[in-house]
DNA sequence: CTGAACTTTCAGAAACTTCTGAAAGCTCAA
DNA sequence: TTGAGCTTTCAGAAGTTTCTGAAAGTTCAG
């Protein structure tokens, strides 16, 4: 395929999206991937994607293969084609709830759970207004991340709101509120 | 230093807290070194920073440069001593905030003006159904980083709220919901 | 001034991530 | 059952980030 305009519009868009991906710790290729499939709008083969984005076959098979665990590309069956044909999903707000969820769970189970291996070790041995004070502070900071977990997953909570219109914003500011506000009286 | 309980205690938290500052991509160190301030307490000069994580004085150096300019560590002036000691912002919000603004703000500008760059050759050169959807689909893709932005940039401007009580969620909700949903409908 | 104390900078080392291209592995039509 | 067509995997290459340790720079007491 000879580079075209349309390409060349594409291959600026989807370079603009890479780089917001990668701001946010993917790789740059997932962004740009999803954005090719996104504009197209029709099922592409990975080969097809290959040669528009520059990336070789393997690495096209493992960005697909990452885009499809984020649940954010599937993968389409065409009747009469051999090939795997890929497309985007379109719902913005599916995708970023699905990949924030995915993204922060793990990371959360693990940061409590030291968190609180430490403040044990320091509410074990520690005495004097120094070491109450540190204890103090460590509580705190797992305070923090309890909040900011609890926003987090009320702003997720919220993905049942259609987000087609910008109006649905107040919907989502209701439950954000309440859901917070309800976990922080109990913590 | 010989190694203490207390050190190993701070240690684990500071790890806990390094992962996560690692996963929102900036340096592990830096979420390291800010918790061992934080936790600390007290002000604490570069070399003993140094000891406490197991890093090179040119490490501390570049880590401690590059905290103060997110804002979260400060030099303080210590009287009699020659040395710099350093201490941890405590105000979550404010760091949140700080951080959350100045990584955004550029790359914002950056995408806009490309994507719209993308959608102006698009509209030159395209035409027929498929070149309208294509269009269609970029614009809905600005939109959204319009409204993404609007989020965040709310989000944000109620850092004047203090945010020491959780009660206080409910005026960052309020917030948000207005300003998003205002800007929203003016789109 | 001078030298001691401390900090910053920087070149090269180490570690880590991501990509390429080829080989191995599927799957299906004939 | 074979082989053509396509996908996945993987070893090594390339690129990127971060660190170390030493040299250069800064500041200040005497």
């Amino acid at each position: 395929m000879e580079p075209t305009t349309e390409n060349e519009a594409e291959l600026l868009a989807a370079d603009a999206i890479g780089d917001v991906i990668e701001h946010w710790g993917f790789r740059k290729a997932l962004g740009r991937t999803w954005t090719m499939l996104y504009l197209h709008g029709d099922a592409l083969p990975a080969a097809e994607l290959g040669e528009r984005l520059q990336m070789s076959a393997g690495a096209v098979s493992t960005t697909l293969t990452e885009l499809q665990r984020w649940g954010v590309v599937r993968k389409v069956w065409i009747p009469g084609e051999r090939r795997d044909f890929f497309e985007a999903e379109t719902d913005f707000w599916k995708m970023i709830s699905k990949v924030v969820h995915e993204r922060e769970r793990f990371l959360a189970v693990s940061v409590r759970e030291r968190l609180g291996r430490a403040q044990a070790v320091l509410k074990r041995t520690g005495s004097g207004a120094a070491s109450r004070a540190r204890i103090e502070r460590l509580g705190r900071l797992m305070n923090f991340a309890t909040m900011a977990e609890t926003v987090i997953e009320s702003f997720l909570a919220s993905r049942r709101v259609d987000f087609g219109e910008f109006g649905n914003l107040l919907a989502l500011g209701r439950q954000v509120t309440a859901a917070a506000a309800g976990k922080g009286r109990k913590g």
